[in-house]
DNA sequence: ATTATTATGTTATAATATTGCAATAGGAGA
DNA sequence: TCTCCTATTGCAATATTATAACATAATAAT
């Protein structure tokens, strides 16, 4: 379960320009060092969804990308999202069928996301599975989990403040 | 947070056929007492969810529905569908866009799932959500929760048993 | 009986995602 | 450098999942 504060600043204020390129850099060393091509079309995908606490659909990102120049069929999004998910740079979240920036990329968690059903700005918190019970196998003596999902549905405090006028 | 063993006996032996009847009479009742109508099309869903442990998808269902004589457009399913989620008779798995029959109709209760790669058995426990860290408001104060998904992958003990070999 | 509400029939189409194969680029070893 | 191998991209087609819109029918409420 969370344990502590959100990882993720998309209900707060916060340098968003330096808080892109300092992603950018890290996306850029990981991967020269774990010999990673980030191409043009995966960076820039990576760009799309730094740029946005929100996620992104995958043909929303299409349009984006064709804004930008490039190749326009979908396998150009699935897959520059695929190696982005698998290379733990973003998130596929589930119930929007949409995809997120990672808020620690580089770094072995387990994430729990919060999901603004107005604003769909999307933060990510951590699940330490550690102190989760729902993995103690003493629970569920028939399954081994191997990924859990955890996906929260409310409002953020100011779509809360604007619901209630 | 998980409080106990799973609900569901997805992953056990168990008299299947009591199992099924036995939801049917309680969704049967349930529906008479709150007024909902359990028409045809709607039960013949419910008994199909029932008759797995697995998670259908909606063109499945609408398959079963059309060798069981029912009109086979997909609204058909989808609406039966959404009656079903919406009433508490069924969950959906949003991992694999996928239906699930609930293993505690009638009971308000936040519901967590342990999905199987290998032979895609679902089984449901619970994550009450008063023990659950995720919910404290401390933790994000910046956020309201109003409903969680939590879905778990991995393997059930007998494919982790074949994988073995 | 009349009306309002709820559910179904039907057609069409939207939104999301994948497959398969050909072409090309990047990296590793001779 | 050249060649081979692998990873990536281009491209066309198509699969899968889900909804919209509007007409008709069944049911419930008055």
């Amino acid at each position: 379960m969370s344990d502590g504060k959100p990882i993720s600043i998309a209900f707060e204020q916060h340098d968003h320009n330096a808080c892109l390129g300092k992603a950018m850099q890290a996306a850029q060393g990981y991967c020269e060092e774990h010999k990673l091509q980030l191409t043009p079309a995966r960076r820039k995908v990576l760009e799309l969804l730094l740029q946005e606490h929100r996620a992104l659909g995958a043909y929303t990102i299409l349009d984006l990308l064709r804004e930008a120049g490039f190749n326009s069929q979908p396998p150009v999004a699935y897959r520059a999202l695929d190696f982005l998910v698998e290379n733990g740079f973003a998130h596929r979240i589930e119930r929007l069928n949409a995809f997120v920036a990672c808020a620690l990329p580089g770094t072995e968690h387990s994430p729990a996301f919060m999901i603004c059903r107005q604003c769909e700005t999307v933060a990510e918190t951590q699940s330490s599975e550690s102190n989760f019970n729902f993995s103690t196998t003493a629970d569920f003596s028939g399954f081994k989990i191997e990924q859990t999902i955890i996906e929260a549905k409310g409002v953020c405090n100011s779509c809360a403040e604007i619901e209630q006028l």
